[in-house]
DNA sequence: CGCTTCTTTGACGAGCCTCAAACTGAGTGG
DNA sequence: CCACTCAGTTTGAGGCTCGTCAAAGAAGCG
């Protein structure tokens, strides 16, 4: 019996994308047609494929439908530090058009994207005024995200550090409609952690036992289990959920276009 | 003698700003009188004001005109990590008009700001063409900013990052017109560096010791001087200025508004 | 001149890194 | 079906980096 999460729903393979924008705001049916319709014009990538040039300046807006990729840059010297990772349901060069200068886009897994070009159409149309609020209120989300891993890289032990990137994964996740309160797949190895967290390798181990022996997590086979998501968020000093919406309040039925 | 730069010019507040914005793309006499008119309607701040609360949906956009501040979060325990400094040139709440949750603006020395709606309404009216484009090239530079100092938090050493982050400061504040290849203002106390920095007091204070043993800096009264700059550069992999124009390549005349 | 804030120094210890090597598991090919 | 390989994980030993605690100078300010 084995414990192993679903690995993709081949059937809507853009469910996971309607699902994360429809947390932000409620979409219409034809906007949702319209989310769908990321799967029509996919695209299949391999573990290490450059997405996103570093510096590039206007590439093409996509959805991530399934898969793990991170912005990252690489120094002279080999060491490399990753900024964020996107998972499942993330947008690509959607809220910023032209990544910054040597941060590129990376596939960690193998990956699938779907095309955005008619989203994002739509919304700068003003005929999706609901999906224009949704993508603005992606860009929000995004620097919310990498501010939390700065807290984490400038002021947090690896301990805290830790355990504060296995309940942000967790969250993220379970939005994404990928796992539940506690378990969720966790596709990455021990580097790739040691390269977000600033540690190394082997301290991204050793912490890892730790946060085992104390009871707090269990990883096998790529899935990750939370055992006390309430402690853990203690120890890392996790802020509740945090709803989103920071643009503007969706007023109910017909909403205004996303500020200019 | 005293080595003192000059504190601010009373003469003409905006034009630092001024000055910043022409980096980026030529403005016409029109938009550099629209630029100076920041200077009609100022505000003063005490250090420690906050300029900006965590979280704020939408505050007025301005313009640092004289001081530092910083945007920063406090964790529940006192630890403070600072994310980026705003010296004079530098915009608030344009690049991002709500502030992501947890994240606020706070004066570090006495301040000045210029109230910034008019030239806003200006670049947003398509009345003016280059202070739109310029306004629109503000956000990459930011972005890149924080994605280098989350390089020097995962994967620099004490070290490497202070001299990564002098270098930082040189480059920008020249910019602003304020210092120049060697020297420049350095009103922080080293709590505030380590703050930013990742680092307790202490460990910067000695860092900055070493530094200056190595003959690379030298510190006294709010003034920095780097005494050799190629050095420095070198410890800190700090990659050349970058030029910045990462939004559209500013046709000569009559510049398109930048992209929706 | 006394206060406060900031800088500096020392001593000590913890956290994290490096080096090195063994172990595991998933291919891959004979 | 069994080496063999390769990437990833795990463990140990040792040492540098950096933090903490404490206290003594400076420097600005009323």
């Amino acid at each position: 019996m084995t414990t192993r999460l679903p690995p993709r729903s081949p059937a809507r393979p853009a469910e996971t994308v309607a699902r994360r924008l429809s947390e932000l705001v409620a979409l219409s049916d034809a906007e949702a047609a319209l989310v769908r319709g990321l799967g029509e014009r996919r695209e299949r990538h391999l573990p290490g494929d450059m997405l996103v040039a570093k510096g590039a300046l206007d590439s093409r807006p996509r959805f991530i439908l399934s898969g793990w990729a991170c912005r990252q840059r690489i120094l002279a010297d080999g060491r490399r530090q990753i900024f964020s990772f996107l998972l499942p349901g993330d947008s690509i060069s959607i809220t910023r058009r032209s990544q910054p200068e040597v941060c590129a886009i990376h596939a960690l897994t193998a990956l699938e994207t779907g095309d955005a070009q008619l989203v994002v159409n739509a919304a700068e149309s003003g005929r999706a005024p609901g999906l224009a609020y949704a993508l603005a209120a992606l860009e929000p989300q995004e620097q919310t995200l990498l501010l939390d891993h700065m807290v984490r890289l400038g002021r947090q032990s690896a301990y805290e550090r830790t355990a504060h990137f296995l309940i942000e994964l967790q969250r993220r996740l379970k939005v994404a409609g990928l796992g539940d309160e506690r378990r969720f797949p966790l596709p990455l190895t021990q580097e790739m952690m040691g390269d977000a967290l600033g540690l190394s390798v082997v301290h991204v181990n050793r912490i890892l036992q730790q946060l085992r022996r104390d009871g707090l997590i269990e990883l096998r086979s790529g899935v990750a289990i939370l055992l006390q998501p309430e402690q853990l968020a203690d120890i890392a000093e996790a802020r509740p959920p945090t709803r989103s919406a920071p643009i503007a309040t969706p007023s109910a039925g017909r909403t205004g276009a996303a500020p200019a």
